[in-house]
DNA sequence: CAATACCCTACTTTTTTAGTAGAATATTAT
DNA sequence: ATAATATTCTACTAAAAAAGTAGGGTATTG
């Protein structure tokens, strides 16, 4: 029952920016050190936090990253799924990639597994970034 | 997230057993067969529930595995804690077995994740055996 | 005493996660 | 222009965890 480090690492990273005055742009190198993660590691994550769009990124000199959208309109779980990590506990109760299996209709213990992905998907479906910032300054 | 197989398995394998009548000695060769295990896979997983007193054995010709304990008591978390399953989505919020996080107390992440697992932990918890077989006869 | 079925440890394979490497592209400032 | 900075993207490698195998041992029963 762990989440990735790519997760964590997300989540903090966006934490981070979100923390950020308006619009600021932040250099990669500088989350990373903040944050204690590689920067080519964190440069992974990125990379699928701005093709989720929940990043911006310019280039070049003075360039960097910085949140697009307002922290409390991001919830942890399109972070989650951003960086491709899958919130059901067990296979056969994931929306996407469902794998069939032979015992479904039969099997006394999916419901089960059923209704704690379901609680497991309402948290991350009602926090967004702000909760996570809550006591800080956080545009 | 995902929980192992050898919860998936304990699970399925216990709830087979609480639906037998009472007392009734199977061999794990017929549970594996039921549930579709490997049997030398399910007999690691039946010595550490044997380990944790869920269940019981009897040797040899006309031995096998029976619950030792009412359904009703068995909770999942114990089940999850006697095959190894960590149940902490993070290892910083794991009672046992925490690793110092020089973070720790800055971390704007760590109070969320705890109360993710507080969620998860008191699931694990309220439910029983017989949560599980509740629609058929359980003794 | 042979057959059955649990008991236990160690090992191997597979899968997933975590982390590295490197070359390319765009932008800014001089 | 061009040097410096910083993102972009793909591919690869290593480490860790999970899943599954193997095999010899012990107890019990008919």
């Amino acid at each position: 029952m762990k989440i990735t480090t790519k997760t964590r690492y997300a989540v903090r990273a966006l934490v981070d920016l979100a923390n950020q005055p308006e619009s600021k742009i932040i250099p990669l190198i500088e989350i990373a050190k903040r944050q204690s993660v590689k920067p080519k590691y964190l440069e992974q994550i990125f990379l699928k936090l701005r093709q989720a769009k929940l990043i911006k990124s310019k280039k070049g000199p003075g360039g960097g990253y910085f949140i697009s959208r307002a922290p409390s309109s991001v919830k942890i779980s399109e972070i989650m799924k951003a960086v491709g990590e899958s919130k059901a506990p067990v296979f056969c109760v994931a929306t996407k990639k469902y794998k069939h299996c032979s015992r479904i209709n039969r099997c006394p213990t999916r419901p089960y597994w059923k209704k704690l992905n379901k609680i497991i998907g309402t948290f991350f479906d009602t926090h967004t970034l702000s909760d996570l910032c809550k006591k800080r300054k956080c545009h």
